[in-house]
DNA sequence: TCAAAAGTGTTCGCGATACACCCATGA
DNA sequence: TCATGGGTGTATCGCGAACACTTTTGA
């Protein structure tokens, strides 16, 4: 490493995108803001913002997802680094490396827009274009990201509230991957993976209004899958 | 996003990191440099630096690996975003965002001390410890992605010169996963996933001074695996 | 009694594992 | 002619896909 000096160079401005993911009601949604002010004024962007000096990029990301979202309690949520995006020019003002960050949200409370945003609204993934500087790609980064570790991680549960049916369970798989599963074989696969989901005993719940009511579970305390769940070959690929 | 005073906050330096891997002989080696300045004057680190203000993290991560392996043609190296760590204290002096890298070698042409690095040097991956500011961590968390990624990505080839054998490739994998694999269903495996690799017409070549000549094989045009290549279960987790 | 959703059982076929065997080369 | 490494063939076992079937609820 070369010179020392804290103001040799140009300051780089550290910031934290989010990429905000939630389903209502079988649809994938983003959740984005309105821009308030210059550059991109009036589009949409991913939420994010400044990290302060004396927090962590990840501490920043779960602190502008609280305020997003307008949730007291996000110490429980996914949130995870997607990737760095660093490339100069991305912002036109001066020169911002942005960690971004991917958070899966079970339900979805209507966002307030708190902190700096003008609004914040769940937006179906498939409607979003001409988000503001490269958000797009990072969002499009994202959202490839959440479907290939479906899987291979229990990721899956984190779309679900604290207790669930193994037909909500599938139900975000195959949101996600666009795919339809076979119900029977679904369920042996979670089941058997160890650590994925456990049972919560004796409880219930109607789901479709009609119908045998589901078995609940939990998430479990394993974090990969073995084996990994695997998306079916999309057409003319053998397995 | 809040104000936009370019100089309101304590100024960030942004850095990139290299955990970059070759085999050697059979073995896993990281590249490492001296620190010959304090802190950790006389420690070894990952080989890294300052980005500049005119070029990305990508860009600054692979002139700093030209530099410090010596290496005039680095266009063609496998290099990676591992993730950003960005912990206040993780620099004594100021505040410092790291983004890390993974590279992937061939061979191992021996380190010079280029740019700022009193010395670069290959060290067995095993006898790696007491690395400067949280490189240990970076090193084991680029190590683990190393070895994950081999199931599922063509990225073994990386480590491979531009033409080589199946038992060569086979060596990868059993170097990182510290494993060993049946040939002949390794190599049923790797023809075929489609793209992973391509047969070098007629060429030929021995191996270890005796036996058959092995046929050679280029990297393919696939970057993911499918199907992908399962490590074997690590004992007592049935596949 | 019908529809809808959960859950169980069972067959079938492909693919991976395990291992035997043949080939080509240097010593 | 033997050791060494490359390459091919094949039997067997297990798992996963596909689908028939039963169960439990609301209407």
């Amino acid at each position: 490493m070369g010179g020392y000096d804290k103001y040799a160079y140009e300051p780089f401005a550290v910031t934290v995108d989010l990429a905000v993911f939630t389903l209502r009601t079988g649809v994938l949604h983003a959740l984005l803001v309105e821009r308030g002010e210059e550059p991109y004024a009036g589009r949409w962007a991913l939420p994010g913002g400044f990290v302060q000096p004396d927090e962590s990029a990840e501490t920043a990301a779960r602190r502008e997802l609280a305020e997003e979202t307008g949730l007291t309690d996000v110490s429980g949520l996914h949130l995870e680094q997607l990737r760095t995006y660093s490339e100069p020019g991305r912002d036109p003002r001066m020169r911002v490396v942005s960690v971004a960050f991917t958070a899966l949200l079970p339900d979805a409370p209507e966002a307030r827009g708190g902190g700096d945003a003008a609004q914040a609204r769940w937006i179906p993934y498939g409607s979003v274009r001409g988000l503001a500087f490269d958000h797009d790609r990072i969002l499009a980064d994202a959202r490839e990201r959440v479907g290939a570790k479906l899987e291979y991680s229990c990721l899956a549960t984190a779309f679900c509230p604290p207790e669930f049916t193994l037909g909500e369970l599938q139900q975000v798989y195959e949101t996600v991957w666009g795919t339809t599963l076979d119900r029977p074989n679904f369920r042996r696969k979670v089941l058997a993976s160890a650590g994925f989901v456990e049972p919560v005993p004796g409880a219930a719940r109607l789901t479709g209004g009609r119908g045998k009511p589901a078995a609940l579970y939990r998430a479990g305390t394993a974090t990969t899958l073995h084996p990994p769940l695997l998306r079916p070959a999309p057409e003319g690929r053998p397995a």
